[in-house]
RNA sequence: GCCCCCAUCGUCUAGUGGCCAAGGACUCCGCCCUUUCAAGGCGGCAACAGGGAUUCGAAUUCCCUUGGGGGCACCA
């Protein structure tokens, strides 16, 4: 088996100081998509080894943030501070083959010299001074208990790579710095830690954002130093908020979290974040989950960082809302709509087909759930409120709305059966009986069933909310109208 | 300052030397459909950053400039 046919193996690697952010998420899901693709395997590392930042709730807002998207991983999850001795056991791998040595130079001394290199216009770089030190006087201040870091030592050269998406990057070894891989403290550097952890991992495809370009050439001369296989790179652009800047707090939600909160569904997110960065090619961009899997591919990836448009994700949660079918839709909605409190379960349960019609009927002019949500009112509740500018633009008259309501409700009482076209039958004769345009009707009784100007077809909302429910509403809005032209 | 990455409509993008007087989508604006609003259909506005070079021919290749982004820790 060749190396390009082996399944690969993917990882995701947040480090648990905050919540999910939509551009993390965006990575995970090209990890996953690529995994998926290939039938390879998605893995989930905690980078927590920063103990200062990592909190057990950023930890479990990331599993909520995976799960909901149904981003789902294999194996279990990696926790990075778990792997303290086998970092520093690479750590002293690498010193004891001469790759690394020992560092006495404390921070204090550093920040100095960097401080003047500063001020001479000059860029600093680490000058090797222990690198230099004598075996005995290395052992002098060990003996001594001196406190020391462990550095990497660059070799002669240069690093170059070919990334999945950009092709050749390449660094002159001059340009790069002795970095430190082990503290003074024993602990790792991150770019030890991500090596260590990829290899033992069995990671074969890298893949994330393009703010870790300048860290591959070091981790490449670890992977060598600790005689490990490459993995294949993939540096993904960047997310940026609609003023061209990183996407921050600045730009609104960035969170996974709230987005979910908002009503969207999380096929759409992933679909939107799917084409800020990649394209399946052609004009393709709605597409559900297996679609995206079906057709992703590095090749399609994108270069430049993208601007994230809360407007077309808007857009693209409409397109989902329509596209996703109803018993997958509906999980989404109801507690949305038992939040609302226009309803039990008990109720919806009881009512299902009915339900999922209202559904059907709601989610065509919704872009989000709650705009569903929104438009559900009048057909659960037993009382509405009508809107003033409904009010204003279709029952200018109140005396003559409510004798005209009083009819409608008449002509309503008898038809049957209680369906949109008896119903368009009836009503259109009343108009024309009346001498007016059918409109004239319709308008006043869609405010009266729903206290909106703005509702699906009317003999549609008649039939949702049904005979008893909508001569209620009718009467109620009589009753309104009545004690509006007296009060005058 | 040094290093690296990037550059097609306002935004997401198609485009891998001729099929491009640059296509689709979002946004915005018209029109159609229509009982309202959506949805849908049709149409409009709107881009290859600039300059060289290669070539019969360049959005597509190369170089420079400009502009944007990222990185330069005993953070991740």
């Amino acid at each position: 088996m060749t190396d390009s046919a082996r399944p690969p193996r993917l990882r995701f690697a947040p480090s648990p100081t905050g919540y999910l952010h939509v551009g993390g998420a965006r990575t995970a899901l090209f990890n996953w998509l690529y995994a998926r693709h290939n039938g390879g395997k998605f893995l989930l590392r905690i980078e927590d080894t920063d103990k200062l930042r990592s909190t057990d709730e950023s930890t479990r807002a990331i599993f909520e943030g995976m799960e909901w998207l149904g981003l789902d991983w294999d194996e279990d999850v990696v926790y990075q501070g778990a792997s303290l001795e086998r970092h520093r056991a690479d750590a002293m791998r690498m010193l004891d083959a001469g790759l690394a040595y020992r560092c006495f130079c404390t921070p204090e001394e550093l920040e100095v010299r960097r401080k003047t290199a500063a001020a001479g216009h000059e860029t600093f770089k680490y000058d090797r001074r222990c690198d230099r030190l004598l075996p005995d006087e290395v052992q002098e201040r060990l003996d001594r208990s001196d406190a020391f870091v462990v550095r990497f030592r660059i070799p002669e050269g240069t690093t170059e790579w070919d990334d999945l998406v950009h092709e050749r990057i390449a660094f002159p070894n001059k340009d790069l710095d002795d970095f430190v891989i082990l503290r003074s403290n024993a602990t790792p550097i991150y770019n030890l830690a991500v090596v260590s952890d990829d290899i033992a991992m069995g990671v074969t495809v890298v893949m994330r954002g393009d703010d870790h370009i300048s860290n591959t050439p070091k981790q490449i001369l670890l992977y060598r130093a600790l005689g490990a296989e490459l993995p294949t790179f993939a540096h993904l652009p960047m997310i940026h908020g609609m003023d061209g800047k990183k996407l921050s707090k600045r730009h609104g939600a960035t969170a996974v979290g709230d987005y979910q909160h908002q009503g969207l569904l999380p096929t759409a997110m992933l679909n939107f974040l799917a084409l800020l960065g990649w394209s399946p090619g052609g004009d393709r961009e709605v597409m559900t989950v297996p679609e995206m899997i079906e057709l992703f591919t590095p090749a399609g990836l994108q270069k430049k960082a993208a601007i994230f448009d809360p407007k077309k994700l808007e857009w693209m949660n409409g397109q989902h809302l329509s596209i996703t079918p109803l018993a997958e839709l509906e999980p989404y909605v109801t507690p949305a709509i038992l939040a609302a409190g226009l309803a039990d379960e008990a109720t919806l349960a009881a009512r299902r087909e009915w339900y999922f019609d209202l559904l059907d009927l709601l989610r065509v002019r919704s872009r989000t759930i709650d705009d569903i949500v929104r438009q559900a009112g009048p057909y659960f509740l037993p009382h509405i409120d009508f809107d003033p500018e409904a009010v204003a633009r279709n029952w200018k008259d109140p005396e003559a709305a409510a004798d005209l309501l009083a009819k409608v409700s008449q002509t309503l009482a008898s038809v049957d059966p209680w369906e949109p076209g008896p119903l368009e039958t009836v009503l259109r004769g009343l108009a024309e009986s009346l001498g007016i345009a059918a409109g004239k009707v319709f308008q006043p009784l869609r405010v009266a069933l729903t206290g909106l100007t703005v509702s699906p077809g009317i003999f549609e909302v008649l039939v949702a909310m049904g005979r008893d429910l909508a001569l209620a509403r009718i009467s109620d809005a009589t009753d309104w109208l009545r004690r509006a032209a007296d009060s005058k």
